[in-house]
DNA sequence: GCACGGAATGACAGCGCTGTCAATGATCGC
DNA sequence: GCGATCATTGACAGCGCTGTCATTCCGTGC
């Protein structure tokens, strides 16, 4: 662990790490030979094979994958662009494509738009100066520059979480207009009449405001009006939910709330709860995405069911097809599930 | 669509994207004029310089960042390996890596290790050959090969989540063994004797196993014996806090029940109100954590503040100093904190 | 009027790898 | 025994960009 030369002091910059030419020098054979060990190709003898794999591991060579795919025009990284973190949902949905992807030895290379259209741009952009083999987006507004850069780019794309789209190339998800008024049906079913909504900043969640769409509309058709909703300007979260609750039940209480989201929701039946109401008797409660923690309450919540980890798997899926040749469909509707609960 | 070689009926691979000659040749000027164009550099003449933007922008051209680096030995791109991705906690690291990161023009590229050692090492060294600028884990136990690599590979490395560690370069995170402790501090203030543990698969999670150790340790230290932990080798969820709690409640009612995690205590604290028990009246809960939602309950759960946050923070923030020419600290500490809640 | 310095631009080599085709032996059929 | 065939291996030219000089063209001061 002395000089080496490397590990100047503040940069720690890597100069000097072991090149292909380096162990064709040590094995004595040329570059080109070992750059096909390194590929598992079968052109070359096992034995000499076998000899480069050696001394590639002594030498602790890891292939540039930069210069690979400079070279050879495949790159093997994935431009994820997903609108937030905050929420499990997305979380969920990266772990899903990330497994996919990783087991075809494929990576993710991550950018968030906080549901930012223009920022959105700006990350569509640098992420395509990698040169990445295909993108996967969950919108937040595409721009038209956006728009243009995707198409213009000519690389697999998915667009995930909503399948009431016409996609630049794929897309993998539910009809968020659909599940609102699924939900509308479920309400109108039990017999619901005083609708109360609350909800977060739904300018820029472009999907939440669809689900809003669909129940008022659905609502609508059935003859029952929903009251005029209460909303945000800030990311939905547990206490935001609570809080709003709270506000609401100060001055009226309707027959069931409906809330953007499960955690929103979760917030709800807190604050129900905390002023002395039973669920579903006093009050009904409705959510959206059926988080695991929903489903643990006491009284597990009625919800949605958004099939995430489904869109996850499906979009590395149709990727990854798409790469190699195949032809998967264009457009996939995973299906969302009403589940019913003990909440309304 | 004749021949131009793109958009080839499946793959829809980008040959044929607008290069750095192609800008020169339509605006008239040297290849190496454009790439100073495009990296601002003071260089150019204003009027050159504009004139060259315009032709830019109107060809579509996106620079391709792998000839960049290759060719300058300065990649903005940084390998981030975390353990898991369904916990929130480490998604909110991830976002606070991701907004620190991309505010200074760096990219994640993503691995997720599932808690598996093996498949970390083979994330290292493939996310290595992407020549990252940088390199930002959650370990799941380095191997000894992971470890050489990440020796060798001479980049900025920082260690996250766990403070009591050797880092191999940098760390950022909190003592987990000395959380445990202080947890146990606290149930010795409060009075408590008969106390339960109850955990998820702790032999692959070690910062949870050393939380355990420290909580254990302080109990023994003032005397207090926790009585045998029950654990599930399987991920912890809220249901399966749920699941486990029912499970001890049936044989037995201790005064306390420790939980490995906020997510298992708050299925605790679901199984407790579901056996018609009062918290903490009955039974006392804690968590580890601190999630929102936890906080956001009708009664805030006891636990500890991991600051995770500051820790996704912190590690963009001493890794963009490494790789400005700074010398952030290489050990940094940024603390729990004891959150006394109201359910213990 | 002329050498000089600085600003602006360009030529060239090469980053580390892979696609392509050529070269080398070894093997084979007759 | 000899050309044809196959299995191996290598030479070479780039991928698209940037670092490092070299070059050109001014305005300056004396």
């Amino acid at each position: 662990m002395t000089q080496r030369g490397n590990d100047s002091a503040s940069g720690r910059r890597a100069r000097g790490r072991t090149t292909l030419r380096q162990v064709a020098g040590r094995a004595g054979v040329s570059e080109i030979t070992v750059s096909r060990v390194m590929r598992g190709s079968p052109l070359v003898a096992p034995a000499l094979a076998g000899r480069v794999r050696r001394v590639a591991a002594e030498l602790g060579y890891v292939p540039n994958r930069l210069a690979g795919t400079l070279a050879g025009h495949a790159s093997t990284q994935i431009a994820v662009i997903l609108p937030a973190l905050s929420n499990i949902v997305f979380a969920e949905v990266l772990k899903g494509l990330e497994t996919g992807l990783e087991a075809r030895g494929y990576h993710p290379i991550l950018g968030i738009s906080n549901y930012d259209a223009e920022h959105e741009a700006d990350l569509i952009r640098s992420l395509l100066g990698w040169q990445p083999a295909g993108l996967v987006i969950a919108t937040a507004g595409l721009t038209p520059q956006s728009r243009a850069m995707l198409t213009d780019a000519a690389l697999p794309i998915v667009e995930i979480m909503d399948s009431d789209i016409d996609p630049i190339d794929m897309s993998v998800g539910i009809s968020h207009r659909g599940a609102g008024a699924a939900m509308a049906r479920h309400l109108v079913a039990r017999g619901y009449r005083d609708i109360a909504f609350i909800g977060h900043d739904l300018s820029r969640d472009h999907r939440a405001r669809a689900r809003f769409a669909g129940l008022r509309a659905g609502l609508g058709r059935a003859g029952r009006a929903l009251a005029p909703a209460r909303l945000r300007l800030c990311p939905s979260s547990v206490a935001l939910g609570c809080d709003m609750t709270r506000q609401i039940l100060a001055r009226h209480r309707p027959q069931v709330i409906c809330f953007a989201n499960d955690d929103m929701a979760i917030g709800g039946v807190f604050a129900c709860i905390g002023a002395g109401l039973a669920i579903p008797r006093d009050i009904a409660v409705t959510g959206f995405n059926r988080l695991d923690i929903g489903q643990a309450m006491p009284a597990p919540l009625t919800t949605i069911d958004t099939r995430r980890h489904e869109i996850g798997r499906l979009a590395a899926r149709h990727l990854i097809a798409r790469l190699e040749g195949d032809d998967p469909p264009s457009h996939s509707d995973v299906g969302f599930v009403v589940i019913p609960g003990a909440t309304s």
